[in-house]
DNA sequence: AATCGTCTGGTT
DNA sequence: ACCAGACGATTA
């Protein structure tokens, strides 16, 4: 009697039993089948681990599956042992991380097909002259029709003018017929380009040539200085696959998924191109998934979950800005889509390029040791020259709303010179608090350990780390005074201060609360590519993937703050953040200028970054790491666990490792730190503790993880909390 | 995670 | 008496 394992969409980490439907043939079934099943006392749809001949459930328990939703399964053998495998390294529920592996609509037990297109085209050998002259509006539809023998959509056909209910006339008729519209493939004889690749330099050349060297799995660090023309690397690259008759999988950042980068590729190649990312309907995604599988599509350009996506023919793997931060995921399955990317081309045994200007420590740490080969890009396109950096000491000097006088005079300098500013600020809003005058208030959120942030327009306070808003008090909570004053700067006071100081010229906001709308960000890049001089003002978004060829200046303000971060990863981040911004600045014909206002422009760490490079730079920060004895010359995993009232998630964990470490059988070599309260202990209403355990010993790290969720999971304590795992955390908040 | 049953304490 | 919301058990 063969019994159904099966992998269950719900936090449990164990598969369920299941006994087949009715007149199921057990031998035709493959792991990676869905099966629809109701579980508890709702139906959800699992994926089969194995068909086993036997089970340790009681027969009164076993419940029948309702039906097998695949003939074959969805995702190909290479990933489906890749979610298994990452379930069990991010220590995730198996079924879980399975069903976020398939696209939405697999996953709500939908049919593994593309949409049903039906389109209609005239049939064998039918011609106007079969209908009468007076069927005035027949014969234009069949014109129409005529016109388009590959098949045309009833949507289509209205917007031509055409009348899509006397098609039935037609039928009947026979001479139209509607059929199933299924994607092409390209034909291989068209030459798979559009436009004719750039000249490369020495150095691109040879970092094509040796991407394109490689015939299985070999990891690449392309480091390429900010107009080095990495782009130009990859496009030549993916040719030699595209070529080959094989695909490319691209993942970029969230923010970095712009239209402008899709219509690059597609400027580039005629072969078809899919984008896979949120703003998609599941049914847009599940369709270009589908593409990607049966090998229509060549090219698939994602963000974070696009690594799921399956390749009929994988040729290879590009991670663009590996660095970046939203190749994690930070919630739930906490993945790492840039880690993933080398195991899953390990896997298919394709190479594998990790391109970025700034790569992460970790990855600086494999090219190290050789484990990734490293291809640099020195050398910029044309004659552009890195832009030069100013440190401005702004101690003892007066600030206005943050600006300091000689800042103001250099971008009235620049403005007056006829180019375009930028100015970088990672902080929205108005201020990011306010305080009463009198006794020292602040306004802080009731729900976290943190000061709410002024907003001007509309006029509110605003956390933004729980989202909760509240009216500006007229009085101070504490004292009852009304003098309360916004204290530091966020975008939208630095916006105001610009406008008063150069009232002649356009001050351009670009953050969250300036680009929601859609398209917003669209017009923003708009106005500043007409090239009149004007002041952008923003936040991260855009240090990233934009390009202002206008811009002369960059100014970065308030960038000390990511020097003291609690977080050891702190210094990486900032030092990558202010390369970024920096690098927007000047193009082939105009020079550029960084200025950075800073209390520290003595900081060893700052002054090697900004006259020696990111390089030296991240020697250093190696060496520190490996002093300290910090990722990634040890392996670290955070367990994080909260709850609504204080101390709660705290002493969970102080059991949870006092057991563990009572324990003689747990996995020797591991450290522990903690419990503690988290840098922000109370958020959203929740007192938040964490965990660290860290290793040299990967191995010994997984093995002490596994030990510790089989703890969790059969300690009745755990379900006062909710808990989660963290493997090789990027932050430790 | 989601769902359903039970308990609790507060209000009409 | 009634109901919302908290809490717990359950998932094959």
């Amino acid at each position: 009697m063969p019994y159904l394992r099966l992998a269950i969409p719900s936090p449990l980490r164990r598969l369920f039993d299941y006994l087949p439907p009715d007149g199921c043939d057990t031998d035709s079934l493959s792991p990676g089948t869905r099966i629809q099943v109701s579980f508890g006392r709702r139906e959800v749809t699992g994926v089969l681990m194995e068909v086993s001949d036997t089970t340790e459930v009681p027969a009164n328990k076993l419940k029948p599956a309702l039906s097998i939703l695949d003939q074959t399964p969805p995702l190909p053998d290479t990933l489906f042992r890749l979610a298994r495998w990452s379930a069990s390294y991010y220590q995730h529920p198996l079924g879980e991380v399975m069903s976020q592996a398939l696209p939405v609509l697999l996953r709500k037990g939908e049919p593994c097909e593309y949409a049903h297109q039906h389109l209609w085209r005239a049939a064998q050998g039918a011609s106007i002259d079969q209908l009468s002259k007076s069927a005035g509006r027949q014969r234009e539809l069949l014109q129409l029709l005529l016109e388009h023998p590959k098949g045309i959509s009833t949507d289509a056909i209205r917007a031509e003018g055409g009348q899509p209910p006397l098609l039935k006339k037609l039928e009947e008729k026979q001479l139209a017929e509607s059929f199933e519209h299924k994607p092409d493939h390209p034909s291989h004889q068209d030459d798979p380009l559009h436009e004719a690749p750039l000249t490369l330099n020495p150095e691109q050349h040879h970092a094509v040539e040796q991407i394109n060297s490689s015939q299985s799995f070999a990891p690449y660090l392309l480091q390429g200085v900010t107009g080095s023309g990495k782009t130009e690397v990859y496009l030549q690259a993916i040719e030699a696959y595209i070529r080959k008759g094989r695909q490319a999988l691209v993942l970029v950042p969230e923010i970095g998924l712009t239209p402008q980068t899709v219509a690059r590729f597609k400027a580039r190649f005629n072969v078809p191109v899919v984008v896979m990312h949120s703003n998609m309907t599941d049914r847009q995604r599940l369709d270009a998934w589908l593409q990607a599988r049966e090998g229509v599509a060549r090219i698939i350009i994602g963000t974070r979950s696009a690594i799921f996506t399956p390749m009929k023919q994988p040729g290879i793997i590009f991670i663009d800005e590996e660095h970046d931060a939203s190749f994690k995921q930070q919630e739930g399955f906490r993945y790492s889509a840039r880690d993933l990317a080398v195991m899953r081309a390990h896997h298919e045994n394709i190479p594998v390029v990790l391109g970025t200007a700034t790569p992460s420590i970790e990855t600086l740490h494999n090219a190290r040791q050789k484990r990734y080969q490293w291809l640099q890009l020195n050398q910029r396109a044309g004659n552009a020259r890195p832009p030069e950096f100013e440190l401005l000491d702004i101690r003892q000097l007066p600030l206005q709303d943050g600006l300091s006088q000689p800042l103001v005079q250099q971008i009235r300098h620049h403005l007056q010179q006829g180019t375009q500013v930028l100015l970088f600020l990672n902080r929205r809003g108005f201020a990011p608090t306010l305080m009463c005058h009198d006794c020292g208030w602040l306004a802080d959120c009731r729900r976290c350990d943190a000061h709410m942030t002024l907003h001007r327009k509309p006029l509110h306070l605003h956390c933004h780390h729980c989202d909760s808003q509240r009216p500006v008090p007229m009085q101070c909570d504490s004292c009852g005074s009304t003098e309360l004053k916004p204290v530091g700067e966020g975008t939208e006071r630095t916006e105001e201060a610009l406008i008063k100081l150069f009232p002649e010229f356009p001050v351009i906001r670009a953050d969250r609360d300036t680009t929601q709308r859609k398209h917003a960000m669209q017009q923003i890049m708009d106005k500043v590519n007409q090239g009149d001089p004007c002041i952008l003002v923003g936040t991260q978004m855009l240090a990233k993937g934009h390009h202002f060829p206008k811009v002369t200046l960059v100014a970065i303000l308030g960038a000390d703050s990511g020097l003291f971060s609690a977080d050891f990863r702190g210094m990486e981040r900032t030092a990558q953040l202010i390369l970024q911004v920096a690098g927007r600045a000047g193009r082939a014909d105009h020079p550029g200028k960084v200025i950075m206002q800073t209390y520290h422009a003595d900081h060893p760490t700052i002054t090697s970054l900004v006259q020696e490079g990111y390089q030296a730079f991240a020697e250093q920060e190696l060496n520190q790491r490996q002093g300290a004895q910090l990722p990634p010359f040890i392996h670290c995993a955070l367990l994080r666990a909260e709850a609504n009232q204080p101390a709660i998630a705290e002493q969970f964990l102080g059991q949870l490792r006092l057991l563990l470490q009572e324990d003689i059988l747990q996995p020797q070599g591991i450290q522990w730190l903690g419990p503690f309260p988290s840098p922000m202990e109370k958020r959203a209403g929740q007192f938040r503790a964490q965990l660290v355990l860290q290793s040299p010993d990967r191995k010994a790290l997984h093995q002490q993880l596994q030990n510790l969720t089989h703890q969790i999971e059969s300690d009745p304590n755990s379900r006062r909390v909710r808990w989660s795992i963290d493997v090789d955390p990027i932050d430790m908040f």
